[in-house]
DNA sequence: GTCTATAAGGAGATAGAC
DNA sequence: GTCTATCTCCTTATAGAC
């Protein structure tokens, strides 16, 4: 193979890394099918990285990364609050529905951290991420929904990861999307009723303005 | 080793792997670990399973049944429903953080079943399980509660089934029981906004009897 | 029925030629 | 820097003595 530098070899691991535990799972990503997938021989994967646990850490890291970018990208406000709700979390299932490899994987990554010592500090900050990214995406709805939460923002979006991560689970078991479907139904409703319209009669008129769209993934 | 019947070291093997899967999780229940939890040789597994897999399965089909069998025996009814929902759904919570490994470990065996091949069908069952126990749990409650609910209850049943396997990601990843708790009582708010009161004036006046305890658990 | 010993293969990691 | 060949360990599964 062609000579690349440590950080081009280490960046192309790990995007072969995440095809693989995309495709296979969590257990099926060997050193051997990484390289396999990669085009490389074995050798080189421990000549860019010290073990597979380093990897596996700097692809957690870069996932993680790559997740909460897609999250700010894309709320689509649809009217009123509950509305927006709705279609941010129809968006999800969507995404889950097309590539559900994709949520399974996700999982199998939080549960590797959770299962190797020395690595639940990872976990922690994976959802940490997730739960600060949806925050920022469920403030900036607000503005643009002209409304205001009638709890801490932070909260709003743990309910919503929380839902989010629930319903996955089910579906992957049962892939009943109906059912899902409904369930998101409900926690639409749910959240709407927590928050209450702006009295934006007291200043001017303009409408907070701001985001053009965000949410949509909502995580992960 | 004594002698045993077939079934004998069936069982014991398949009680010693639920012991290993608890502690260490699924990718360590190899079949050495488990015999060495068992006291017995690797040869007698291969005697009494054809293979790993074939043990998966019974496992499986094991601790599904204990989880449906434990949701079923504890629902305390206290005063509205409200309530009834919301020290249900605190029971789960304080089992998830008195067990965190068995939480763990269900959510793995469930990734097994996906990832296997031939077994998506079990992950199926698996999760139809939780939901009809929880649908007989929520109509227990129903009736004994004096309320009707105003979706389905198998309906009901799945956003309760939702929001505990939400909880537990989240709570597992960063352990913040205050915050699950805060998750626990907007999910209890909005699921008693469901329910409206029977009006038993229509009939004599014995409020619907029935069970005298069933939740708690939830599910798994 | 139950054991010890071993087969057969896959894993992570490394030595050493080029 | 990159490769092939190999080391060592651990896995599932089986053969064959008792």
């Amino acid at each position: 193979m062609k000579r690349m530098s440590s950080a081009e070899r280490r960046s192309e691991l790990i995007r072969a890394a995440v095809r693989v535990v995309g495709r296979d799972g969590v257990a099926a990503a060997t050193t051997r099918a990484i390289v396999a997938e990669a085009g490389m021989s074995l050798a080189s994967f421990h000549y860019a990285f010290q073990s597979r646990d380093e990897m596996m850490r700097d692809l957690i890291a870069y996932v993680v990364e790559e997740e909460s970018n897609a999250a700010m990208q894309s709320l689509v406000v649809s009217g009123d609050i509950r509305s927006t709700i709705r279609d941010g979390l129809q968006a999800y299932l969507d995404l889950l529905v097309q590539e559900p490899a994709h949520e399974l994987a996700m999982f199998e990554l939080l549960h590797y951290t959770l299962r190797t010592p020395g690595m639940q500090d990872l976990a922690q900050q994976q959802y940490l991420n997730y739960h600060s990214s949806v925050t920022r995406v469920v403030e900036a709805g607000a503005r643009t929904a002209g409304i205001e939460w009638t709890v801490p923002s932070v909260d709003i979006a743990r309910m919503i990861v929380t839902v989010t991560d629930g319903v996955t689970f089910a579906w992957l078991a049962d892939r009943d999307t109906d059912a899902a479907g409904r369930v998101l139904d409900f926690a639409a409703d749910a959240l709407a009723a927590l928050a209450i319209p702006l009295n934006d009669t007291s200043f001017s008129s303009a409408p907070p303005v701001l985001p053009a769209n965000a949410f949509k993934e909502t995580h992960r």
